[in-house]
DNA sequence: GCGACTGTTGACGTTGACGTAAGGGGCATA
DNA sequence: TATGCCCCTTACGTCAACGTCAACAGTCGC
């Protein structure tokens, strides 16, 4: 399939990304000042290719994990040159050796948190269930939630 | 056994707790100015009891998966009065189950970076194995990255 | 030609989570 | 008695990641 790669020639404008994945164009222009972000000009107009909204996804998504933005721009820059500086690549080998060592201890701990956070919820939900039933918010908001979640965003769940 | 169960006379100085969780006095001196810990007084001194401490490693797993200082008290106050405002409570267990479909999904997107560090770190190391095997680390320092991580705190590894 | 909208570049403000420096007390060891 | 070391409080400084605001430019529809 040599036409309609990934919509290659596709372009968008800042407000497109920013609404898009709920950012602001000042976090976006901020990105660029610190290296993360390069979109071409039009004028004085920033032009978003696909593979800046590409870069965009995965900068939203280290952010999520906890990543700085250095640390992000790190990542990023791995997927451009390729024949750089190799004494910088063997650090930043090393430095991606401990940043997967902190996230599996992350993961960890995201796991007791859910943990707490459920024994903690179903605690609350039984003592309002004796003292205070009124209080009891419906079940189906915390479905609403989870859909609101699901939508219109299907690239963000685990996508490459 | 109803001797030294979880050793409950034991106390604590500021440092000890310091040296041991990797924290600083000014950090413990802050959780405690925001309510996050309440330590007893010698004097002037604080003194930190089993249960301060326990609290403490809460505070610190909290931080790790990304909760604020205040999303952590509002969990901590959960495990001490039982009988308080009510309303406050039904707004709490909002909050909670808003905050675990939030780590879920965090927990999804560390799923991600760890799989794409991992792919990564691959390129690198054959890039770096064809051009420049000379700077190639050697295994035996990520593993004894893992081994220090391991040691001596088995309760931060996701324990009660 | 005129809003209304969207874009731009500075520059300053804000928030959370501490760091750091200043000034002082308590106790032990040299 | 002086020198450390650890503790305390108060207060100002810092850093990241933007938010907010000002002041201005391009373009669309009428």
């Amino acid at each position: 399939m040599p036409t309609d790669l990934r919509r290659p020639e596709r372009t968008f404008t800042i407000r497109q990304l920013c609404t898009e994945f709920k950012a602001t164009p000042r976090a976006l222009r901020f990105y660029e000042d610190k290296g993360l972000l390069t979109p071409a000009r039009d004028g004085m107009n920033r032009v978003y290719s696909y593979k800046d909204r590409a870069r965009l996804i995965l900068i939203l998504r280290g952010k999520r994990v906890g990543l700085s933005l250095q640390e992000i721009r790190e990542i990023l820059e791995l997927y451009g040159e390729h024949d750089e500086a190799m004494t910088q690549n063997a650090h930043s080998l090393k430095k991606f050796r401990e940043k997967i060592v902190d996230l599996e201890q992350q993961r960890e701990d995201i796991e007791g948190a859910i943990n707490e956070l459920r024994t903690a919820c179903e605690r609350l939900e039984k003592h309002l269930a004796e003292k205070r039933p009124d209080l009891l918010p419906k079940a189906a908001d915390y479905d609403q939630m989870l859909r609101a979640r699901l939508d219109g965003h299907p690239e963000l769940l685990g996508a490459k």
